[in-house]
DNA sequence: CCACGCCAGGGAAACGATTACCCGTCTGTA
DNA sequence: TACAGACGGGTAATCGTTTCCCTGGCGTGG
């Protein structure tokens, strides 16, 4: 329990040394000269007092804080945040660095957000994780360049910055994948109307993934509404009213799927029994809720927020050099994750 | 945009003035004696400059930090966590203050609660949030004294300090009400089985509101089961087989509705028409993607997270005693959202 | 004409660490 | 015996601010 009057000067009286030496034990300081008794006697001086170091007096010394700074959006709307937070966090605690959180508004001004930053900067984190709820192009803040910074599931607009953000087209092939060896051969997508890289990326894996097993891809249905529950169930109308109906769908996010799950029950359809469903995001309160267990494809929020905290420590330490990275982002994988919406087609 | 190299010293030069009047000016420190022209000078200087704060040093300096240590359970597992942030967030920014943030599990070990904690106050933060994922009572982290700090969604088992819970009666009581209102008399209650404040208090809300309407709330039915999509269907079915099946059911959380929704739909019961439905926690994804709407009760987390923040910060600046809060816990208010689940009986 | 008070601002010591450099005392060896 | 070099450790500057207290000039009342 560090007690927040003990300083470095306080152990070295107690010890009967200077502060030089307390301070080079402490750190074991590998020039120090100091014999095993005095070592003991600091460091059980330091041990009876409670002393722990003072990080401000440190970082004002040393120019280094040991934090991070990460400037997320939306940080109670999804649990997304949460993951990024959660990966950050441990990748980072795990090379004794903290995190210090800003909240922004997806919707924020710019200069919202450079004082988001900015706040940042006074504080001298060593180094900026910027992070976005979903994958798209950001303009990014004009202060950002000041300290090495690594953007999360985004990427910037302007220029190179170093970006890490999930495989879009092989999540989407991974979808399609399982739904072809499940045996199916008439496969819809439920896409999304927003025009971000999800969009097209996964619409892109959907219809390579078809036509490189023999089917044709370009013809495949698609139908696409806003990704939520309300238009899920919409575009599944369409998609299921067809005469040469589906028999597994494809859909943007879970969301949809959900409004899928209820279009395919109004249709008396069962899931996976008629039809089977994939969908994306594996946001648990849905995917693993919905009856049947909706399989689903991952987003690697977690991975996304530690490879980032990773690379950015290795950066701010010299092990690495993020502007070589910056030429492209890095991809993470999107893993299916299996549950019981996929069953072989009724013949 | 604030280059990390200039400091006070280098306005004063440019400036042509000492830094104590830099310092003066910058601060709007009320007994310094500064012409306006010098404040101008220093003023324009500062902004050429680029200056911005070096807030480790004024930390150091006036051993104030300005920062609040947060440390939350289980961040990526629900938006829970993700609310109390973001309350606490803003009303922090408000006044000044910024997050720092530490996760940890739910299940850690004393141990490793107690570095957390000390990791924060190595940091020299000014106060403490304490954050559980749900309303429970714990053990607190030996070396929490040594700041202003304060529980959120908690309570202390040992001693007294200063909490912010939801008030779960209440909710349960508005939970009841809007069923009473609508005219079902046979109510019933899918409860958890966990023994946690919630569990008594809904039920006591539950037992209590029909009492009060002159019904037998002693008598009324309730089925506890897990609290989770799964154990709501199993409590669900149960509820329903009775002979004198209730109209109205009012459960525990939105997960168990979920399953309540699909318990009913199995035996051919439509909702709201022949069965009426309430949640608790308003968990966004659910109770609003649910077909239909469910009305639930919503759990204050950002309104937690802000008073939480707001009397922290008011504690710090000598402006409450914190020690006189603690005797009772603060209780919020749950508020019943409405949507579209809730209908009067058939007759 | 002098002392006093006000005005405008500056000097320097903290805050709590790190670190470049220095200094006495042994010991071994030439 | 004298000198080099280890050995064990100390002095003081420094990081960027804040803040207590001081100073020098000037107008003014007595």
């Amino acid at each position: 329990m560090s007690n927040k009057n003990i300083g470095i000067k306080d152990v070295a009286v107690a010890a009967g040394v200077s502060v030089t030496t307390v301070s080079h034990v402490l750190n074991d300081v590998s020039y120090a000269r100091i014999s095993p008794e005095t070592r003991d006697k600091v460091k059980s001086a330091a041990e009876q007092l409670g002393y722990g170091p003072n990080r401000l007096a440190q970082a004002l010394r040393t120019q280094r804080t040991g934090m991070l700074g990460l400037v997320s959006e939306d940080i109670a709307t999804t649990p997304h945040a949460g993951r990024i937070i959660l990966g950050a966090d441990e990748a980072a605690r795990a090379r004794g660095y903290n995190l210090m959180i800003i909240n922004t508004s997806g919707s924020a001004s710019p200069e919202s957000r450079d004082a988001d930053v900015e706040a940042l900067l006074e504080r001298r984190v060593d180094g900026i994780l910027y992070a976005t709820m979903y994958h798209r192009h950001v303009q990014l803040p004009v202060n950002l360049g000041s300290v090495p910074a690594v953007l999360v599931d985004s990427v910037s607009t302007s220029g190179s910055i170093t970006a890490v953000v999930p495989d879009e087209e092989g999540g989407a092939r991974a979808a399609v994948g399982i739904l072809l060896s499940a045996g199916h051969s008439r496969i819809g997508f439920l896409n999304n109307t927003d025009d971000v890289p999800a969009t097209r990326d996964r619409l892109r894996g959907f219809r390579a993934t078809l036509t490189e097993a023999g089917l044709d891809g370009d013809a495949a249905p698609v139908e696409s509404e806003l990704s939520e529950v309300q238009g899920g169930y919409e575009a599944a109308r369409r998609m299921l009213g067809r005469e040469d109906r589906p028999t597994g769908l494809f859909c943007y996010n879970d969301r949809m799927a959900m409004g899928a799950y209820r279009a395919a029950a109004e249709l008396g359809l069962s899931i996976p029994g008629d039809l089977s469903v994939v969908g994306f995001d594996d946001q648990e309160l849905i995917a693993a809720n919905l009856y049947p267990g909706l399989t689903t494809v991952a987003l690697p929020h977690y991975e996304m927020g530690a490879w980032a905290a990773e690379n950015l420590i290795d950066a701010i330490e010299g092990k690495t050099d993020l502007a070589l990275m910056a030429l492209h982002p890095t991809i993470l994988d999107c893993p299916l994750v299996k549950r019981d919406s996929v069953a072989a087609p009724v013949r």
